[in-house]
DNA sequence: AGTGAATGTGACATTTGTGACACTCTTTTT
DNA sequence: AAAAAGAGTGTCACAAATGTCACATTCACT
């Protein structure tokens, strides 16, 4: 149930921001107004269906709002899998990486929206993808979620350097789920 | 997702602003209408490839949207940046990415007409990310040029794999150039 | 609580879309 | 060769949509 602002959606429509108002006070973008002193918020999937009904096309980033899906980035193809299984009971979508190439270009394709992140890839530093995605301004609402042999510590620093949450292997399914889901849903 | 109005390009093109609607009202030019009375907005890209179609001169002011720039893979920073010096000597821009993760991610960011590969990079397997980039229809243009001090038997791997060209390290900076230039202008 | 950034509003300035028609150049017809 | 037809573009006036600006208010932080 994610929104956004009247200035957001200038921003992405790039059109002035008193544009925004008129269309939602005229009705052809649906909005709501909140109690202030009714700053508008429009629901992403308003947003999206507008665009799509105007044929105005629609932002890399709002993309992973619409179709939803999942990067697993690890090495080990059988661990990919079975977060994939887990993943796919949950009913999302997701894509497996097992190299740091391959997942740089997977998640610009996809515009994923969870990237599940091992982080002792074989000559691959995990830290450093933290901090390089971070860096992105294009990725801020990526969730990272580090799934880790490595000890507390080095989980730690990997939330420190930007992930969202933090999993040690093996891990439960049902922990795993639940925090997929916390992150799909935001 | 900057776009442009009608009348930006009735200025660019030199050109009555009714005979730009007429273009995309007859899908000359690819545009879309903004909710209102229908005011057409016009991508960047979009107008580029239109003006590159038709053998438009591209005025300064976009070409910076469109400007090919090269993609420097090397895990060792030196040899990047020596790279990079012979890259912007030929006139090139240039950008370097020291980890596999990074180079997919800045693939896709800008407009890269030609990547730089180091095959022996610690834990990256230069043949997967050329196996992996062939693959890929949205790179099929991309070129890519094997920077490697491997021996002989290795660079044509990376040749049949689907490497443009290769080179040995270290390099001569007249055959670098020579290449880059080749490459560059097509 | 306080502070800088974002938002809403009104009045006003600009730009844009539309229709009808004129102009130019090429192609086709006579 | 002259005339006619056609396609593409420019011009003009007007209405509608969008942009600009200043300022008050609220929001989102510390």
């Amino acid at each position: 149930m994610k929104t956004l602002t009247s200035g957001e959606i200038a921003t992405y429509c790039d059109v002035n921001l008193r544009t925004v108002i008129r269309w939602i006070e005229s009705g052809k973008l649906k909005g709501f107004k909140l109690p202030g002193r009714g700053n508008n918020r429009v629901l992403v999937s308003d947003f999206v269906s507008f665009l799509e009904h105007h044929n105005i096309p629609i932002p890399d980033d709002l993309q992973s709002e619409i179709s939803p899906s999942i990067l697993i980035v690890d090495d080990e193809m059988p661990v990919a899998k079975s977060i994939q299984r887990v993943a796919r009971r949950g009913g999302f979508e997701s894509h497996i990486a097992t190299g740091g190439f391959q997942a740089g270009i997977m998640l610009s394709q996809y515009n994923s929206k969870l990237m599940t992140l091992d982080l002792s890839m074989p000559g691959m530093d995990g830290y450093s993808v933290i901090q390089f995605v971070r860096e992105q301004p294009k990725y801020k609402n990526l969730k990272i979620l580090v799934i880790s042999a490595l000890d507390d510590i080095s989980l730690e620093r990997a939330i420190d350097l930007g992930a969202n949450a933090a999993l040690s292997k093996p891990f439960a399914n049902g922990e795993l789920i639940e925090t997929i889901e916390k992150f799909m849903f935001e």
